[in-house]
DNA sequence: TTGGCGATTGGCT
DNA sequence: GCCAATCGCCAAT
């Protein structure tokens, strides 16, 4: 709480090597106005939404598919004891990345929510592979579609996502960036959140129902 | 300064 | 299904 947030804030992020231009104006970057300002309603919002990794060798993308909450006042949020220099992209204004190492060995990725001063996120759990699949296959060491990036350790590893990126701005062009939804994502469900012992029953996980790339136990996927 | 504890994963039973 | 790996954070000493 006494340390301020060291956070350069790039103010022109630096633009993927790739260059990367989309065939037909798709996927564009999200416009943070057209992000909801409310957690819960964040998390929904990035179901169907696209996620753009520019790298030296190419651009991988992909949709999300399964997302988590961790909104206002969440004892299970990382933001729940005031700001820390680990923590503070998530009082960034919203859709800010928030990378954290978790375990000692898998990176999460995190889009912050809410005000800016206000620690909230909203946790990539799961996405599904569109473009750069190779560039995934050979950061990951596996080739199984399915397993590229379901879980949200994995899909840092498969997009390459590590502390470097944390704060970065996601609504800009860049190394990683939001992108808008292509085809309508299918029905998604509601459930309680994996992997945490504080406030454990609370829903606020949502996923597309009954896809193959959603990360979990059977139960928590239909 | 230290020790317990994770928003996980992959390998093995 | 069980469990070790691995390390930064942070509350408590």
């Amino acid at each position: 709480m006494s340390k301020r947030c060291s956070h350069v804030r790039v103010p022109e992020a630096p633009r993927g090597p790739a260059g990367f231009v989309a065939a037909a104006g798709f996927p564009r970057i999200l416009e943070r106005n057209d992000l909801p300002s409310d957690t819960l309603q964040l998390a929904r919002f990035l179901i169907g939404k696209t996620v753009v990794r520019e790298l030296d060798e190419g651009v991988a993308t992909g949709r999300i598919v399964e997302t988590e909450a961790y909104g206002i006042g969440d004892e299970a949020g990382h933001a729940y004891r005031g700001m820390t220099p680990r923590n503070c992209a998530l009082f960034l204004e919203r859709g800010h990345a928030y990378v954290y190492l978790a375990y000692g060995t898998s990176f999460m990725l995190n889009v912050s929510s809410e005000t800016e001063g206000i620690g909230a996120g909203v946790l990539i759990r799961a996405i599904e592979p569109m473009e750069g699949v190779a560039i995934m296959q050979r950061n990951r060491g596996v080739v199984r579609l399915q397993d590229l990036m379901r879980g949200p350790g994995r899909l840092c590893a498969a997009l390459r996502i590590d502390r470097r990126l944390d704060g970065l701005d996601l609504c800009r062009a860049g190394p990683l960036w939001l992108g808008t939804g292509g085809r309508r994502a299918g029905p998604i469900g509601r459930s309680k959140r994996i992997g945490i012992t504080r406030a454990a029953d609370a829903p606020f996980r949502f996923f597309v129902r009954d896809n193959p790339f959603v990360s979990g136990p059977r139960a928590l996927r239909g």
